[in-house]
RNA sequence: GGGUGAGUAGCUCAGUCGGUAGAGCAACGGCCUUUUAAGCCGUAGGUCUUGGGUUCGAGUCCCAACUCACUCACCA
């Protein structure tokens, strides 16, 4: 994989036709090409037995039959493929190169369109021209790349190898722009607010350390937009969201990827009911606008997405899945134990939530909002004004993944001081570096209207409406370990 | 970090009870003007991840290491 190595039998083998190539007076790293057609609509726009018709097409050679004097390329771009057909008769002059162009080279071609005698539409190609001589032979024709660590480290190659992963990508694009253009037409700001921070706030996670040399300081990439987007609360804006990366120093899985994308977005005058009802609508919007049907499958299971979507009381699931009662602590604590759960010097809310994953998220597989939560867990939640055990909370389930966490969001700066300083005396040393944010007390003391917060995870919707398993197929570029460090630790 | 599985030709994979390494695709040389993963004939291609061990003999059995996948743990 190293390229510090000769060069293999076959890259030999296509630099020698490299030089044959330019033997020829042909360039065989090309221009810029005007009027390029994309195959998909060549071929949708195609009138069939009409004369004259002509495409200009450009793109990856996939597949190459060769059957003497006529030659069949399947030439790949990014919306698909189209039949390029090749007669010695009428490219008699350009024979001698066109024999050496071959799979992987990308091409342009122009022609007149017309069907072969099985129906495919093809360009008999009038001129060919080489834009881009591949050095290295494509992966098998039929099977593509399939060893998983070599896809996710040449997704060069894994996105025109398998056409699925180029597909889901695009579907990944476009899903986004469907989330900003619902949430900009509901009135919603976009905005960007720091990767970069002085003090990682807004969630519990390990945060990675970078270092500004000029002002001599450390700085945390960030793991939370969330209080900085509730400054701009403060500042005014009404409605705002971001969808950017968050970084967070954690373990790495199938759902869980060090950056990730994040969508956050907060209105005022809104509570978490009012957050609950945008997510069923945003998601339900784009399933409508990009996917097939309201029942989606991911992995093994089948979703159902169709309204209204199931609302259950934490502590309700808990005595449902748990068999046992927040308000009663021994039973709770005998089941953690149960479960082989340590609770030893744990809090109370702790060993609960603890339980809780343990039992109920398994099963929460068609959409689920879980609401109210332990209000000892939700330091930047308002309590419940009905119980002030319980926080204005709800996280929604999917195919027993966290998809979206929300909360009425807590305004009153003094109690906020006092959560904090309380999690702050909570934390374990090695586990967080959390600060106190006295920056974003003092926002709070200006006033910030009351308002909803939401935060989704677009990896995991995009891996939920994709029925991608792992999140390194909804990312392009997923974290792996260096190849350099692999050998290192080999010598 | 624990558990399970995997690592054989450029790619995708076989390899039986431990007995001299196989196929398809790709490549190379031929033939072929309507193919669809084109076809036919021929050629070449291997430190079986690495290092030990058992054995007359190891791709195969044992031990260790490395890497990957899944899974558990960790993880708002």
């Amino acid at each position: 994989m190293t390229e510090q190595t000769a060069p293999s039998k076959f890259e030999q083998q296509r630099r020698e036709k490299l030089d044959k190539i330019r033997q020829f007076d042909l360039d065989p790293y090309g221009d810029r090409i005007d009027g390029v057609q994309p195959a998909a609509t060549v071929k949708a726009a195609f009138v069939d037995d009409a004369e004259g018709q002509t495409a200009r097409c450009a793109g990856r050679i996939v597949l190459h039959r060769d059957i003497g004097k006529l030659i069949f390329i399947t030439l790949r771009d990014s919306s698909g493929t189209i039949q390029l057909g090749l007669s010695k008769k009428i490219l008699e002059g350009q024979w001698d190169f066109i024999k050496l162009v071959e799979l992987g080279d990308i091409v342009v071609a122009d022609g007149q369109l017309g069907k072969t005698k099985t129906g495919e539409i093809t360009i008999w190609v009038e001129s060919i021209t080489l834009l881009s001589k591949a050095l290295l032979p494509p992966p098998e024709k039929f099977h593509g790349l399939s060893d998983v660590d070599m896809r996710y480290r040449m997704r060069y190659v894994d996105l025109w190898a398998n056409p699925e992963v180029m597909a889901r990508f695009q579907q990944r694009s476009a899903m986004t722009a469907s989330i900003r253009r619902f949430l900009c037409e509901k009135g919603f700001l976009e905005v960007e607010t720091p990767m970069m921070q002085t003090i990682a706030g807004g969630a519990a996670a390990r945060p990675f350390i970078t270092h500004h040399n000029t002002l001599d300081i450390d700085l945390f990439l960030r793991i939370a937009p969330e209080l900085f987007l509730k400054r701009l609360l403060v500042g005014g804006m009404e409605k705002v969201f971001e969808i950017n990366r968050n970084f967070r120093n954690e373990g790495l899985s199938t759902r869980h990827n060090p950056e990730f994308t994040m969508m956050e977005l907060y209105q005022a005058y809104a509570d978490y009911n009012v957050m609950m009802d945008l997510t069923e609508e945003l998601v339900c919007h784009l399933i409508e606008r990009h996917c097939a049907s309201q029942t989606l499958s991911f992995g093994e299971l089948s979703i159902d997405y169709s309204r209204p979507w199931r609302r259950a009381r934490y502590a309700d699931l808990l005595k449902e899945y748990g068999q046992c009662d927040m308000d009663d602590m021994a039973s709770v604590r005998k089941r953690a134990q149960e479960l082989g759960i340590n609770d030893v010097n744990k809090d109370d809310a702790v060993v609960v939530n603890e339980v809780f994953e343990a039992t109920v998220e398994a099963h929460l597989i068609n959409p689920t909002f879980v609401i109210d939560y332990p209000a000892a867990i939700c330091p930047l939640t308002r309590q419940s004004k009905k119980d002030p055990r319980f926080a204005e909370r709800f996280e929604l389930f999917v195919g027993a993944m966290e998809l979206a966490n929300a909360y009425t969001e807590l305004n009153d700066p003094v109690v906020q001081e006092a959560n904090f300083r309380r999690q702050l005396r909570g934390q374990r040393d090695d586990e967080t570096m959390a600060k106190m944010d006295e920056d974003f007390i003092t926002a709070l003391k200006y006033g910030m209207p009351p308002a909803g917060g939401l935060g989704v995870g677009i990896d995991r919707l995009i891996m939920l409406l994709t029925d991608a398993t792992s999140i390194r197929d909804v990312i392009l570029f997923p974290l792996l370990k260096p190849l350099s460090a692999k050998q290192e630790q080999e010598t």
